[in-house]
Parts: structure tokens; sequence; C-alpha cells
DNA sequence: GGTGATTTTGCAGAGCGTGCATTTTTGCAT
DNA sequence: ATGCAAAAATGCACGCTCTGCAAAATCACC
């Protein structure tokens, strides 16, 4: 059912293998050198060591040191959008993107072991934190333009020229928010049950959790 | 022997005048050279130079080259924290911080020749925006322990020492999750009102639409 | 004016990031 | 297999960023 030369996982020729391993070698790399001897005292050269490549090809792959650092998996934002528009329709947008979210999230707990060492890299060094945050962010933009062509499917708008009515200002405000919270849901989740590491409820509770709550306005939690 | 010099904006002794003089004026001279000749081609050094500072000095307050274009004010979340501790008691709180946030943004739309001149820069630069929202979001830990202390007064957790019901869990994910959104409804809406800068809307219905839009629990706009 | 604390500054040095030309690897057709 | 063209990796040079360190300038207080 899935096509295998597209950007997924399967890649087609030998050259777009070799690329994406040696990107995650490269990641991979600046990773586990990051958490033994902390994020700032690794330099490019060692990563670029580590991963069997000179430093210029490290360049060649990441625009700077600290992407090294923050990007996790290029691709996984086309997955979220294919999955959301492929969800049920009698599921409200704020549901449906619940899903998609919960989908990929739990695909990216099975490589627990890479995922803990970054969460680890990135809490002792607030500045990746930062950068972490943006890029996830990066994708907010694409990812509103799948929900408002989820609620309004075919309705694309087109730059200014638009119908004069507020309606088109409200379906244009509803789905840049809706993605940019669903992105802050998915950080302070996983903020969240990073803290509580030693109670072990699952991720997923708390994900969940934090949907109820937005689902019901944020409701001032009961004394 | 009265310290008067707090770190609100009339700071008592020349020093620390002069500290803040020089702050801002490198400040100022980051956004005017790069709203020119565009973020990236401005040098430390000529922004110090414009400032009338040695390239040291601009080290001496700015941890980064870029960090001169993303701060603007650095005690902007004290004043939201102390807002939302004096904010009547009966509202909710997210209606609290939307006050809050609203007394604040009405501030800073004063000085709107600067502020514009930074929302073109950085429009620009995605770059350095990804940085701005990072920043926004640094103080989000201390604005979620004043939620926390708002609603349940004095109650302050410490650690994992705790009482064993569900409850502190829930009031400890609360206050977090609405910190964030609340930043990134401040985010989205300073987008939002950007992008549609021919229209003129004022940017508070903006920012009123989209709190409503969240006490509703984000729900699927009206076909 | 003298004194101590703070700030500014210059200097040296390590690391980051880019452009360019060269060499190596890969995909494909012969 | 072998040659060829596209793509990737590499080495090198160069400018910029950022950090200690110590000396000089400035400020607050007596």
């Amino acid at each position: 059912m899935h096509d295998m030369t597209g950007k997924d996982s399967a890649g087609g020729g030998l050259r777009e293998r070799k690329k994406r391993a040696t990107r995650a070698a490269l990641a991979e790399a600046a990773v586990r050198l990051a958490a033994e001897h902390g994020a700032d005292h690794v330099t490019v050269e060692a990563i670029s060591a580590a991963a069997g490549v000179s430093v210029r090809t490290f360049f060649n792959y990441f625009d700077s040191r600290d992407d090294a650092f923050v990007v996790v998996d290029a691709d996984v934002g086309v997955r979220v959008r294919r999955a959301l528009l492929d969800a049920p329709a009698d599921l409200t947008p704020l549901e449906a993107l619940r899903e998609a979210l919960a989908a990929e999230l739990a695909e990216a707990e099975r490589q627990y072991e890479l995922w803990s060492l970054h969460a680890e890299v990135l809490r002792a060094a607030p500045h990746l934190l930062v950068r972490s945050l943006g890029a996830q962010m990066a994708d907010e933009a694409g990812l509103a333009e799948v929900i408002a062509e989820r609620i309004t499917p075919g309705a694309r708008e087109s730059g200014t020229t638009q119908s004069p009515g507020g309606e088109g200002r409200a379906i244009a405000l509803y789905p840049r928010l809706l993605a940019a919270v669903a992105g802050t849901a998915v950080r302070v989740s996983v903020q969240h049950w990073c803290d509580r590491q030693d109670e072990d409820v699952p991720f997923a509770d708390v994900f969940r959790e934090v949907f109820a709550l937005l689902a019901a306005g944020l409701p001032a939690p009961a004394r």
C-alpha cells in the first residue's frame, strides 16, 4: 500500500540511504558525546571524527553545530500531516490532531534510549532546549495549512484577495492557533513526563490529560 | 541605606542608569542596522561602533550576537507575574492571565516604531524568530510557579515529597500547561496580527479572540 | 582627593561557519 | 566491464563569534 520510493525510512537509491545513514550517524554521535562530556564541550571535529567523516562534511548536513543536537527526525512533520488528512471525518480537529500526534509519539517512544539521552542533553543545556522548541515550531505553518484544509476542504485561500466577511479571518486564525497549541501540548507533556520519571506514569496518560484540559477550555482545577 | 536601585525602570545610581543606557543603545543599534542591511550582514563590530563601545563590551551585555536582536525587555516577565498575583480573585486563571498579558502588550504597543522594526527584522530572518520565541518562553517556568501559587496559595510543593493523591499531579501539570499555552497565545496573536497589517484590526481584538477560542476548548469553527 | 569596587577595553586564542577547487563515489548507459 | 556525468566528500583559506585574562578607566563613598 505504501510507495517505497517516498522520503520514508525505506529510501530507494543507495545514495539516499547513505546520506540518511551519515546524517543519523552524525546526530547520534553528537547526542552521545554531549551526554558524556556536556553539550558545549563537544566540538564539531569530535562529532565528525566519531561519525567517520570530515569536518567540512558535517556542515554539508547541518547548518550549525547546535542543529546536530536538536534535529531528531526531519520528516516527522510529513507523517503527522498525512495522518491528519487520513483521520476519520467525524473527529473534531483537536481530536484528530491528538490521535495523529499520539501515534507519532508512540513510535518515537520505541527508540527510548536515544530519546532519553536527547532529553538529558537538552535539560543540561537550556540554550539548546530553546533551539529544539524552535525546530518543533518550524513545521507549525505547514500543520496549520493542513488543519485549514481539513476544516474547509478545497477552499484554499490565496493571498490577500478574500471574501470580506469576518468568517475568513476566523478560519485563518483558528488553524494557526490549533497547530501552535498542539506543539505546545506535546512539549509540556514531554517536560512533565520527564520530571516525573520516578513515578512511572505512562506517557500516553499525561498526553491525553493535557488534551482533555485543552478541550475543556483550561478550567480552573478543583480545589 | 535603602536600596532604591531595584530592577525597575527608574534606577538610582549613575552606574545602573549608564548600564541600562548602554544595553538599550546596543539593542537599538542592532535592530536598526539589521532593518537596513539584513540581520546576518551586521557584525558585532558594526553594532558596537554604532553604540560607541568596544566589541568586547558588547559581549559583556549579550551572550551572543543574536541576543541583541532578540531581547526586548528583560523584566517584562517580572511585571506579568506581579500583575497576575495582584489580579482580582474572582477571575479564572485563564482570565487573569489574559488581562495581565493584555496590559503588558498595550504597554509594548506604545513604542510602536522600534517594535515594528523588530518585527520586520524577525520576519526576514526565521533563524532569529526562533530564538525570539525561545526567549519569550524562558520565563515560562517562573510563570507556571506564580499560576500554581495563585491556584493554591501557600501550598508550595517541595520536590518529590508529596501527598500521594492524584491531586498533586493535576495541579502541577495544569500551571505548566497554562503558562505554556499563554505564551503560545501571545505568539500566535502577534503573528496573525502582523500578517494582516493591511486590514487594520486592533491587536487587542485578535488577542481576545485567541483567548476566547482557548476558553471554549478550541471547538471546530462553524462551517 | 583617596580608596575600593565596578566597568570598559585590548589582546590572544580556540572554535564556528562558508566559499571554492579538487578528489572520490554513485548511478546509468553503453 | 567500462566510461561518463551528477552528486557527495574533502582540504584549505578566510572572516566572524565568543571567552579568559590583565591593565586602564570610571564610579561611589568617605
